[in-house]
DNA sequence: AACTTTCCTGGGACCGCTTCCAGCCGCCTC
DNA sequence: GAGGCGGCTGGAAGCGGTCCCAGGAAAGTT
């Protein structure tokens, strides 16, 4: 089945004796420790240079008690959401942050029963140094599981309802307000927000900003829709909001797939961005470059998340203290306001 | 650092000594081994329940040679390029072939002469049971590090230049006759292509497809473009073809990303489509359903591909027989022709 | 009742590496 | 020249499983 001829890999012993030493200098001078001297850790060398020695992973794992794998817990009700570009960029954040390591990535997609009992038994088995843990829900299974492996973990967002000991967020609460407020400072007052779902930390965070935002300014919250953070849902919602408040002149989607449908409504119903109402966005998509008008939006790096992450987790398992992080965002200002 | 005390998993001997059976009996019941009296199951199986016993994955791994891991690696010039969809519908099938198994994903983002590196690191160490490749040039440095390993190993597409033992590959010359012949049947008969790059085995399969096509219709090939697989670069391949071929009639891109390109430029030319020009895509993406008019374009499962890529790989690994697979593909039919 | 055969059993080697520890050596100090 | 101190060294005990094998008990055969 091979390719090869499955020639075994030399192993540590064949190197010490080609060297004329122990296994245990010939292991010390491998792993740079001290206590060797110049001679034996240049014989050393030269053997696993001549048998092209590489270590046993597997063997030096049971040794150590580190398997230098991590894990990457997606979960989400159906594995095709995965799809969503937000995951590869937090999987290109974390790769780069990986790659001066000797750490590698194990990717669970955790949302079926099967998939959450394999994660289980990683976790149990001792497969893995630390886990990441993406896109959860407050109630959802993985975090009891990954609470009793007692393995580091660092999740990514902040599942409602539960705080975890390490996690790295975007400033969603910020990011709304800094969007709320240029909307003010463009001298809009009847600004109207479509929001996340509720249920969800996220969807509430950004709400808050606006709120909040709003507050400060002396305005009142001037109305609410909720959406779905799809495309489909933000245009619903706007539909809502603009039988409701006829009169907005600003609107604060809590994301950008939210925005691009707003935008669609809003031209359906003859009304001129971002001249009659300024709209601005949250995520900074790719989308929200190619909306009509480009969406003025908050842009937060996801590779980032990704890569803040996986340093958090890298330190925890080499035990230095941490304590989580919230991620800055900013505003990009294209033209919808 | 952890968020438990580290409370020492149990191990096989613990196991064992309170079962009151031997380690080898415990570890016989254990893994449903032949020679167990129903006496010592029982036994044993209480006393894992009792204790929370898992057997410990590295340890288990270095008896049996076996690391129950087997690895997904991608290669691109930019790690960014990952964030192309494609990739994460491979995933989201490799992971669906994986669930009923006791394997592992271990993705490897090797662009980059780093994880190039790590990824030979992981290979020679016996760190994975098997490999997944996808996306590689034929000189890619990858093929030879996975020769050399000596590892099974299935291919995503074909590699240029260079068969290799297993792979799996979508029937690209297949699906753009299939998308020639749909616009012959039409009754077009100055139809051109946008090609993908000519320097990829994607590129070249399509382009064969199209004009094996036309030869067999008896007619000419009309024109070619060559795109670079992107949106931009579908639309200045159209405009070219656009200035050398005035009276075209229709257009098979290669892919649907330039078929979108090939649609704007097309309206921004005053043609209309399909009235005046019929397009054809390739792949099915999402952004096929939200062209201007919805793309008729050729579907392949990328899920599929990672399914079976998978399949192939834990056959390879059990040491059972295999050859290599071509998938098919067929025409979805929308507005665009 | 003696002798196979069958089924279980536990002992122990082994997978390949890390790491503790006692011992050795050379060198410095007084 | 004896005692002390460090730097190296190799032996051996681990990490936590799998699995071969010899042997013992129970069952079946004459």
């Amino acid at each position: 089945m091979a390719a090869d001829p499955p020639r075994r890999q030399p192993t540590l012993d064949e190197v010490a004796e080609r060297a004329g030493v122990s296994r245990s200098a010939a292991s010390r001078a491998i792993n740079q420790a001290p206590h060797v001297s110049r001679a034996t850790r240049a014989a050393v060398e030269r053997a696993v240079k001549e048998l092209g020695y590489q270590p046993n992973r597997t063997a030096r794992a049971l040794a150590t008690q580190q398997t230098g794998i991590v894990a990457l817990a997606v979960s989400h009700d159906a594995p095709e959401l995965f799809a969503d570009p937000f995951f590869a960029q937090v999987i290109v954040g974390v790769s780069a942050a990986l790659e001066d390591t000797e750490l590698h990535l194990v990717l669970c997609l955790a949302s079926s029963g099967r998939g959450q009992t394999r994660l289980t038994n990683l976790l149990r088995t001792r497969g893995v140094d630390g886990i990441m843990l993406m896109a959860l829900r407050g109630d959802d299974p993985l975090t009891r599981i990954v609470r009793q492996a007692g393995l580091p973990a660092v999740y990514g967002g902040r599942p409602l309802n539960f705080e975890p000991q390490w996690y790295v967020d975007s400033d969603n609460v910020g990011g709304a307000r800094l969007a709320t407020e240029h909307l003010i400072g463009l001298g809009r007052t009847r600004i109207v927000t479509i929001s996340g779902q509720t249920g969800t930390e996220v969807g509430e965070a950004r709400y808050r900003g606006y709120r909040e935002a709003m507050i400060m300014a002396g305005l009142i919250p001037y109305g609410m829709a909720e959406g779905d953070f799809t495309e489909a849902g933000g245009a619903a919602a706007m539909k809502t909001l603009l039988d409701s408040h006829p009169d907005l002149d600003a609107v604060v989607a809590a994301n950008d797939n939210m925005a691009a449908g707003a935008l669609r409504v809003l031209a359906e119903s003859g009304r001129s961005v971002p001249a009659d109402v300024a709209v601005v966005g949250f995520d900074d998509l790719d989308v929200a470059e190619r909306t009509q008008p480009p969406l003025t939006t908050v842009h937060q790096s996801i590779q980032a998340l990704g890569k803040e992450m996986t340093r958090m987790l890298i330190d925890l398992i080499a035990g230095r203290e941490r304590t989580s992080l919230i991620l800055p965002t900013r505003l990009v200002v294209r033209d919808s306001a």
